[in-house]
DNA sequence: CCAAAAGTGTTCGAGTTACACCCATGG
DNA sequence: CCATGGGTGTAACTCGAACACTTTTGG
């Protein structure tokens, strides 16, 4: 995946229905186990990622989104690096990185999308969630947006992929720095042309993935 | 309830455990029931309130918040009238409005409130989300802030009540104005002092509580 | 030396905030 | 006539958007 891009970590279904086709990952949720939980354990054990924050988008219970009965799904997103949660292939299930402009998500017409479930649908209100997110909550977003140490312009990639459109950089150099969201850190990115001043988040600035607290005067 | 208070509909529960201690209103989804339906199904059937749209908060599913065993709750909110939505007194259950100031929800180091489950916090979210639905969707919310025919001062004490300070008069008015939400109507309001002028909500500019489209550029 | 990415300021419009006085009406 | 709520404008500030050139480096 080149960065910056966009993409949705989907599995090839095995079973019916919809096998071949593919479905965003998931389990059952097993008795006296918290629901985050759930996804984590699936996402540990049968691709072997761990450790990102989740943030929750809301449960899907329409009658027939499942052919083979009602069934309610609770589900998650999140935002990583996917250098970062390199899924080790074939361990349970095939995954894969799918570029969410190839997904074509958009084509509301045709059920086009090779998508099992109502899984496209999640997909389009996870993509909004985080543009949300991001629009309004920057400066506590627990998502890993980019590694630990990072230039501005990568930073701005990925605001571009998100928003799918590019952004000036003067103006998001500035708004990034004026909040005092990162800070630079005695390093420079060289390699490419002229070398880049490597960033980090301002430490505990961003919450971490459990409790929130709204701040009433926006 | 006072004109512009902000209150919660609660059912006293009549069974173990929490018996005695206030509820939201809930019961659980049959199969083949869109989620939605289920609430719709219980306001209409244990309170005799029906016709008001629906919000989902989220999903509630941490072991141990309901003694009995794991259950997983999908809470929805939303935000009417009272006076247009009376509840049938002791159809089934006890209901009744509860100002949010006096419940205490925000007592966070003792459990003062009287409230079964985990319900003081779903009540204290669904705020959060109230108020973040109407400072940055107010062109679109569906719900239900005053009666059909409003004066501004009305609708700003809604706004008080919800956001828990004072406005200032001018301000809101040429806000609420100048966004063209709302339009005037040949009617005045008299009784109090002066007559104050009547307004309704533009038609078809808010949302009807089925799918909603975010529009990307804020 | 030149291609490519890094870096840097200013101006404009829109929206939000703070703030004080007169008007109409009912009692 | 007076108490009460209805109604109005302006100035300062903040934030986002548009816009172009110089600097540094590797090849």
């Amino acid at each position: 995946m080149r960065p910056g891009g966009l993409a949705v970590l989907l599995a090839k279904r095995g079973a019916r229905p919809f096998k071949g086709e593919l479905e965003l990952p998931g389990s059952p949720v097993r008795t006296n186990e918290p629901l985050e939980k759930t996804l984590r354990r699936e996402l540990r054990d049968s691709a072997g990622i761990r450790g990102m924050s989740l943030e929750q988008l809301g449960a899907f219970g329409e009658p027939g989104r499942d052919p083979r009965g009602h069934a309610v799904s609770i589900a998650y997103f999140t935002w990583v690096v996917a250098e970062q949660h390199a899924f080790v292939a074939g361990e349970k299930r095939e995954f894969g990185w799918h570029s969410i402009a190839t997904l074509k998500l958009n084509e509301n017409a045709g059920d086009a999308s090779p998508l099992a479930f109502d899984h496209a649908n999640q997909i389009r209100q996870a993509h909004h969630a985080l543009r949300h997110h991001l629009r309004h909550h920057i400066d506590q977003t627990p998502f890993e947006l980019v590694p630990a140490r990072f230039t501005l312009t990568e930073l701005q990639r990925v605001y571009e992929a998100i928003f799918e459109r590019t952004v000036d950089k003067r103006n998001f150099r500035s708004r990034i720095l004026t909040r005092g969201l990162v800070e630079p850190v005695a390093a420079k990115r060289v390699g490419n042309h002229r070398a880049a001043q490597l960033y980090q988040w301002k430490s505990l600035k961003r919450k971490s993935s459990q409790q929130r607290e709204e701040v009433a005067t926006k």
